[in-house]
DNA sequence: GTATGTGAACCACTTCACAGCA
DNA sequence: TGCTGTGAAGTGGTTCACATAC
C-alpha cells in the first residue's frame, strides 16, 4: 500500500509525534513545518517531505492541525495499540529497566522477565515474578508477544536473540554490545551509551581547553 | 589535519574496535575486512573504505593486523586516554547510571553527581555524594569535565544543557527525551528506548502473526 | 499573503571494480 | 594469488523552489 518508506523517515515519526504535544500548550491548535522544524532542529522542507510519504495533513497557508496530525502519526506507527514485551536478563541493567516507568504509559507492557541465574530466579522485581529462561518458550507459545528486550551479557546475547526469533518475537530491543544477527523481517534497535561516548570522544580530543 | 571525516564514519569506528577482540580468539592475528564485516553485518568496502579516511593499516594480500587495528582505532577515537563525567539527574534512572559498571572500565570516570531534590542530596550512591545542582558550576570551575550525561525529567532537560555547556563542557549524553539545542562545537547523543520501540513498531503493526 | 506538497536538483554516503602490493 | 586502498559509479536521502490551495 504505501511505497517504500525510507527508515530514517519512520526513525523520525516518533520525534515529531513527541514534540508535537508541547507546541499545544498556549492554547495553540496549529503548527506549521517551520515551527515545527526549529523546535527540533530539523528543516521545515524534510518535516514535509516526511509527512508526504503518508498523506496529505496539512492545510496550505496554515499548516497542521496538532492534534489531528499527532493522531495520525500515532495510527502510522501503531501506537494506539497496546504491546506485549518480554524481558531477557534481570541484573543490574535489566532491573534498571523492569523500575522504569517510561515504558508502560506509551503502551508497552513487560509482561514477563527472564534469567538463568538461580539467585536471581524467583525473585519478584516490579511486580514481576523473574522466571527461568527455559520456560521462556512455553510462556511465549500461549500469547502473542512482540518485543523483547536483551540485557544479558554479550556472549548470551545472540543466543537469547536467536531464541527470540524462533519464539517469534519480531522487534528487539537490544542493550548487550553486540550486532545482532537475525533474519529478515525482524527488527532490531541497540541502545549502546559507551558506543555514542565512545563517538563523541573523537570531536573532543583535540579541543581540549585550557584549565582557567 | 584529516580533512572532513563523515560523522557515520566516525560512528561506526567504536563499533569496530569493539568487534576485533573477539576475532582475536583462537589465537589469530589477523583479520581481513571480508571476516569483520560478516561479524558486523558490513559490506567489507565499507570498512575498507571507512579506515582508509585515517590511514593505510593494512597488508595487501593478508588483511590487517588485528592488535595494531585495535590500538589505532583507539588512538585515533581518543580511548586511550581517561575521560571525565558528571551525572545531572539522580532519580531511578540517573541511580542506574552510577550503577552501571560499563563506564568506568572504558575510561569514562563518573566524578560527581547533582540533583534538586533535597531527599536525594547528600545521598551516597555507588560511593558518589549526590551534590546540589547549584554547586555544579563551582565544582567544574576547577577541574575539566569534558562530558555530562543528562538524566533528569524532560522540562528540566534543556536548562541543565544549558548549564553544562556554559560550564564548558563539550559533549553530553542526553537520556531525557527531547531534542536539545547546543552550540555548535557541543556534541550530544540521545539514549531513548522509547522511540527506539516507538519506530519499530511501524514495521510489525501489519504482520501479526495468528496465534497457532 | 502564507504555508503545504512535490518533482527536480543536489549532496553524501555506499558499493563497485580494479590497480597495486605483499 | 589474495586482499587492501581508492577513484568512479551508483544509490538514497535532503534541500530547493515553485505550483497549489486556503
Amino acid at each position: 500500500m504505501l511505497p517504500d518508506i525510507p527508515e530514517v523517515v519512520v526513525e523520525r515519526l516518533p520525534v515529531y509525534a513527541r514534540a508535537l504535544p508541547q507546541l499545544a500548550s498556549h492554547g495553540r491548535e496549529v503548527v506549521s513545518s517551520q515551527d515545527l522544524g526549529e523546535q527540533l532542529g530539523v528543516t521545515p522542507a524534510q518535516i514535509r517531505k516526511d509527512l508526504s510519504y503518508f498523506g496529505r495533513f496539512g492545510k496550505q497557508g496554515r499548516g497542521y492541525n496538532i492534534r489531528r496530525l499527532v493522531e495520525e502519526l500515532r495510527q502510522i506507527l501503531g501506537l494506539e495499540r497496546e504491546w506485549t514485551v518480554v524481558l531477557i536478563g534481570v541484573g543490574h541493567l535489566g532491573k534498571a529497566i523492569l523500575h522504569y516507568g517510561g515504558f508502560a504509559p506509551q503502551g508497552f507492557h513487560v509482561i514477563a522477565a527472564f534469567d538463568n541465574d538461580p539467585e536471581t530466579i524467583g525473585q519478584e522485581i516490579a511486580g514481576l515474578c523473574v522466571q527461568d529462561v527455559g520456560e521462556l518458550p512455553p510462556t511465549l507459545a500461549g500469547r502473542t508477544v512482540e518485543i523483547g528486550i536483551v540485557a544479558v551479557p554479550a556472549a548470551q546475547a545472540q543466543g537469547i536473540i536467536d531464541l527470540l526469533v524462533s519464539c517469534g518475537v519480531q522487534a528487539i530491543l537490544n542493550y548487550a554490545p553486540i550486532a545482532a544477527h537475525v533474519p529478515a523481517g525482524v527488527h532490531v534497535r541497540h541502545i549502546d551509551p559507551v558506543l555514542a561516548l565512545q563517538s563523541m570522544t573523537f570531536y573532543v580530543k583535540d579541543s581540549d581547553q585550557p584549565v582557567r
